[in-house]
Order: structure tokens, then C-alpha cells, then sequence
DNA sequence: AAAAAAC
């Protein structure tokens, strides 16, 4: 029984009364069912009209045409219908589904490899070609997908015919369905029937590297396998262990998890993996970077399924992770859409000096009083900043705060997600583990109140906005202490169509030395305070934000302390 | 280069 409870199957409908009784920690307004008109009653008629970030600008003027050997990218959605009476809990996608349909942007599709399959120009087209059922296509047009994406047009075809693959798509380009769909059509027969050669165990496996990711995988996969009985697990401590029957894991079709989780089962022997046939790694870079890659090894060590597809996804893939990569393919295709490690045009980027740390929060609070479009998600380095972050705005009277960072309980974090997607956070700060792969489409800004250790890091958290052919800003605060990176950052501005103050591009390249000394240069715990004023109400609101007290690691309660004893804990250190 | 995330 517990077992089925755990096992969303194929065609089960996402738990729609699963955060019905969310405190709403944040919200000034009553909640409301019709966000619209909950966003404009809170706003006290300062934010635009246009502020209803449920209806998506059209980004017709933004579109920008490349040559060569051109791939259409339409905007893929479609159903008319309001997504708020549909389903309340806003489950993710990579696609859109608004009323307004933008256009999507075309980028040039490049491929490379051996016998590449033709690609599709409509979802019509590959069901013809590979007799794909109706279901799916039914399924395809419910949850609003329409045509192919660039990445979908491509990558589909190559997978279908059972191709290792690897995947290069800008951010919000429909990466997702690109590999839920061909290894959904390969899935065949449920395993928990006697019928085909499906074997006993889990036959497809999706690796991602957050648990928010994983869900949002999750969801979308759900909502494709509709009327389908296959057993499809997002993989969590909970599955983890009712799997431990081995009659239950042998009727799973799919899992999806994070490495780490899966390694523990493994090693528990709550689950064999030597009847997976389609391994996909999502955010493959990040799979692969040092701190993953051991983990992922190890799982896919442990698919011994003969020919064992292995297909590879993301927006950004350094030259390392792609050698890596491509060591672990056989006979790969490599499809490259747009620009590697570039963000899409329809983001409008920008850069602001706020010279220190301290001049930051100053800087966000005047930015949040005037008109913006909610919500916003900013994000910083660390938890404690996170954490500090989203108390300081709560103290300074910011509506709608929210909190996100895996220091927080799996239920904080679950239901952080979910006032995202119903539209209750209008400011969401968070840390790294929001900047990949999460799909919120009325995310119309980001900003990047810690510079971004990284281009691909930054790269991923701007792709937050201008989700399927939607616009986006993106604004990046730097400090003195960041401008040994600074011109790595204009650079990619720049690439992408976004303007640079001409002074920026003149700064010389720092030597290593320097930015090894700069590298040093700590940053403060806590964000700093604006002022000291209200600090009694801080220490009740405080309480108010989510997971502000289990959430908090060592280092954060530390710096609380600090805070709280000497009232500031601005980093005075010079550099 | 470095923190975050994975449990």
C-alpha cells in the first residue's frame, strides 16, 4: 500500500491538495486563486499593468535570425487554457504553456558524428517516422507542447534510433522533454506486466544534481506518461527504502534521482541497475565535475546492460566535462544549439558597480521600491547569505520573501518551490542549487546579488528568465573584489547582444598572482544590514522564514551571533 | 578559483 502511495505511476495526477495547507508566511494579501489579481491588489498600484507575469510579452522584437543551416524553433505551446484553474500546484515543465505564445528564437543547429538521423520538423513527423503512439502525441499536445524545438528536433531522431548522444541547447530551449520523450516511446510494455522483453528491474534512468531538479523531471515525466501504467520514481529516501522489496523495484520502469541517493541504494542493495537501457545525465557538466563525477561512475558502472544508450544535456559543457563526456559515449553524436556556454539574446543583461558588500543591500532595496516584475530570483553564494538575505528583506518590509538552499529541509524546500509556482514569492533568494535546469516561467528577472564563481554558473542562473521564448533581465551586482572576473562575465554580455560599459572592456586582464590573492579575499557570512533599526522586529520576523532555524549550518548560526553581538558583520577586510 | 550540492 505505502508502496503505491510512493510510486507515482504513469497517469497519476500530481497530488494536487499536497500543499493546500502552506502557511503563507509571506504574503501581506489573502491568498488568492487568481494570481493576477493578488499580485496587483498587493502592489498597491505601483507595479505596471503589464506586471502580470502570467501573460508573457511577445518576443517578437528580440528575435534575431542566424544563418546557416537553420533550425526553426517554434514556440512550442499552445493550450489556451488559464494554467492556474487546470492545476494548482504549477508542476514543471521545460515548456511553456501561457496564453501568449512568443516566438521562439532561431539558432543555428549544428551536429557532428557518424550516419546523424534527419532531424524533425514537427511532433506529426516523428510520430510517422517511428510509429510512436497516439497516447503520446496526445500527451504531447495536453501539456502544451506544439513543435519541436531545436534541441527536440535534433536530438529526438538521434535517440530514437538509439544513438549516444550529446546535447548542447541554450537554457529554456525544451532540453527536457528532448530525452523524456524517446526514452518514454522506448519503454515499451510496464514491467510490472508479463508482456515484451522488458525484463524485471529499472529499465531507464535520469540523473540530475538537485533534488528540485530531479522533481521538476519528475512532473514533466507524469504528465507524458498519462494513461500509461508504467511505475515511474522520483528516487528519495522514502522510495528508497520501500524499493528495498525487490517485488516492487522489479515493477519500476524509470527512475529519477539525484547520484548521491542512488550510490546509497546501490551500496544497500535496495536496487540493481543491470536492467537500465537508457542512462541520461541532465546538467552534464555539473554531473561531471569533480565532486559528482566518482559518484556517477559508480552508477553507471553498475548499468551492465549490454549497449546501454548514454545521453548527455546541458547549456554549458567546459571543454573537460565534454572530453569526459564523450569518453563515456559510444559512437556519439554531438548536437550544439546557438552559442556553447552562451545565454540567450532574449536576455536583456546588465552590470552595476556597488563597489563593497555593504552597498549591496541598499542597492536591492531601492531596486525593490520602485516597479519590477515579481518574481524575482536573486542569488547569492552561500546559505548564510541566503539566509541573511531573505531576513533583511523580510525586516525591511519586502513582500513575499522566499528562501531556497539545501540547508533547508526537504519539506522547506518543497514548499519554497511550490509558493514559486503558484506565484506567491515575488522575491525568491536562493543559492547555486536554483541556478540550473529550474523551469519557473514568470521568472521575467534575475540578480546576481554575489557574482557568479563561474561562466557557466552565471550562464545557467540568468537562464532562469527568458524561458521559451519569453524576455528576461538579468542584473549582476560586482564589487571591487570581483573585478579580476569581471571581464570574463562582459564578455559573455557582450556574445549574447547585451551592452558593456565601454570601461569594463578596458580593464586589463589581471595576472594570476592577483586573482589568486583576490580569490582570497573572504566574503562576509551574513549579507550585511542596510541599518540597525528594526533589529527587534528582525529577531521575530526572522523566525517567520522558512527553515531559518534547522536550515542553518554552523557557520551560519555563527555568523547570526556575530550579527547579532556587535551589529554589523560587514567584511572590513581590505583587499 | 571556489562554494554548493549530493546523503
Amino acid at each position: 500500500m505505502e508502496a503505491f502511495q510512493l510510486l507515482s505511476r504513469g497517469g497519476a495526477r500530481f497530488d494536487k491538495n499536497r500543499f493546500k495547507n502552506d502557511v503563507q508566511l509571506f504574503n501581506k494579501t489573502k491568498p488568492s486563486n487568481d494570481k493576477g489579481k493578488a499580485v496587483a491588489k498587493a502592489s498597491e498600484g505601483e507595479l505596471p499593468a503589464e506586471l502580470d507575469f502570467f501573460k508573457y510579452a511577445q518576443g517578437g522584437s528580440a528575435k534575431r535570425k542566424t544563418s546557416g543551416s537553420e533550425q526553426r524553433e517554434s514556440a512550442e505551446n499552445t493550450t489556451k487554457k488559464p494554467r492556474l484553474e487546470e492545476d494548482e500546484d504549477e508542476d514543471e515543465d521545460d515548456q511553456p504553456d501561457a496564453a501568449d505564445d512568443p516566438p521562439m528564437p532561431r539558432h543555428r543547429v549544428t551536429t557532428k558524428g557518424n550516419n546523424v538521423p534527419e532531424h524533425v520538423e514537427s511532433f506529426q513527423a516523428l510520430q510517422e517516422r517511428y510509429a510512436l503512439s497516439n497516447r503520446l502525441l496526445t500527451n504531447l499536445e495536453e501539456s502544451g507542447y506544439k513543435r519541436p524545438t531545436g534541441i527536440q528536433s535534433y536530438g529526438i531522431p538521434i535517440l530514437m534510433e538509439s544513438r549516444d548522444l550529446a546535447a548542447i541547447s541554450p537554457t529554456g530551449t525544451g532540453k527536457t522533454l528532448s530525452y523524456l520523450l524517446p526514452v518514454m516511446a522506448s519503454l515499451g510494455a510496464p514491467a510490472a506486466s508479463s508482456k515484451g522483453d522488458a525484463g524485471t528491474g529499472v529499465r531507464a534512468l535520469i540523473l540530475a544534481p538537485t533534488r528540485e531538479l530531479a522533481h521538476q523531471i519528475h512532473n514533466e515525466c507524469l504528465k507524458l506518461a498519462q494513461g500509461r501504467k508504467w511505475r515511474i520514481v522520483l528516487f528519495s529516501k522514502a522510495t528508497a527504502s520501500t524499493l528495498a522489496d525487490k517485488n516492487v523495484r522489479d515493477k519500476v520502469d524509470l527512475v529519477i534521482s539525484t547520484p548521491l541517493r542512488l550510490v546509497a541504494a546501490l551500496q544497500a542493495g535496495h536496487i540493481e541497475l543491470d536492467n537500465v537501457r537508457h542512462i541520461v545525465l541532465d546538467e552534464a557538466d555539473r554531473m561531471l565535475d569533480s565532486e559528482f563525477l566518482s559518484q556517477v561512475q559508480e552508477v553507471v558502472a553498475a548499468c551492465t546492460y549490454p549497449n546501454v544508450q548514454k545521453a548527455v544535456f546541458s547549456a554549458t559543457l567546459p571543454a573537460g566535462a565534454e572530453k569526459i563526456a564523450m569518453s563515456m559515449l559510444q559512437d556519439p553524436i554531438r548536437v550544439v544549439v546557438g552559442l556553447k556556454d552562451t545565454p540567450l539574446p532574449l536576455i536583456a543583461q546588465s552590470l552595476t558597480y556597488v563597489a563593497d558588500d555593504p552597498s549591496k543591500l541598499p542597492t536591492l532595496l531601492q531596486y525593490l521600491s520602485q516597479p519590477y516584475n515579481p518574481p524575482v530570483l536573486i542569488f547569492v553564494s552561500t546559505q548564510p547569505r541566503a539566509a541573511s538575505l531573505a531576513e533583511e528583506l523580510v525586516i525591511n518590509s519586502i513582500p513575499n520573501v522566499d528562501c531556497l538552499h539545501a540547508g533547508m529541509t526537504r519539506k522547506e524546500r518543497e514548499d519554497a518551490v511550490s509558493r514559486m509556482r503558484r506565484g506567491e514569492s515575488w522575491v525568491m533568494v536562493s543559492t547555486e542549487v536554483m541556478a540550473r535546469g529550474m523551469d519557473f516561467k514568470g521568472v521575467r528577472e534575475v540578480i546576481n546579488y554575489d557574482f557568479p564563481q563561474s561562466v557557466q554558473s552565471y550562464v545557467h542562473r540568468i537562464g532562469r528568465t527568458g524561458r521559451a521564448g519569453r524576455e528576461g533581465k538579468a542584473i549582476t551586482y560586482f564589487t571591487n573584489e570581483d573585478a579580476p572576473f569581471l571581464k570574463a562575465i562582459a564578455n559573455v554580455l557582450l556574445q549574447s547582444g547585451s551592452t558593456v560599459p565601454e570601461w569594463i572592456l578596458k580593464l586589463p586582464k589581471p595576472s594570476k598572482m592577483k586573482r589568486r590573492e583576490m580569490g582570497k579575499v573572504k566574503r562576509a557570512e551574513a549579507v550585511t544590514p542596510a541599518s540597525r533599526i528594526g533589529r527587534q522586529d528582525a529577531i521575530k520576523k526572522r523566525d517567520m522564514i522558512a527553515g531559518s532555524k534547522r536550515r542553518q549550518g554552523k557557520a551560519e548560526r555563527k555568523a547570526q551571533s556575530t550579527q547579532d553581538r556587535d551589529g554589523s558583520v560587514a567584511d572590513e577586510r581590505e583587499n
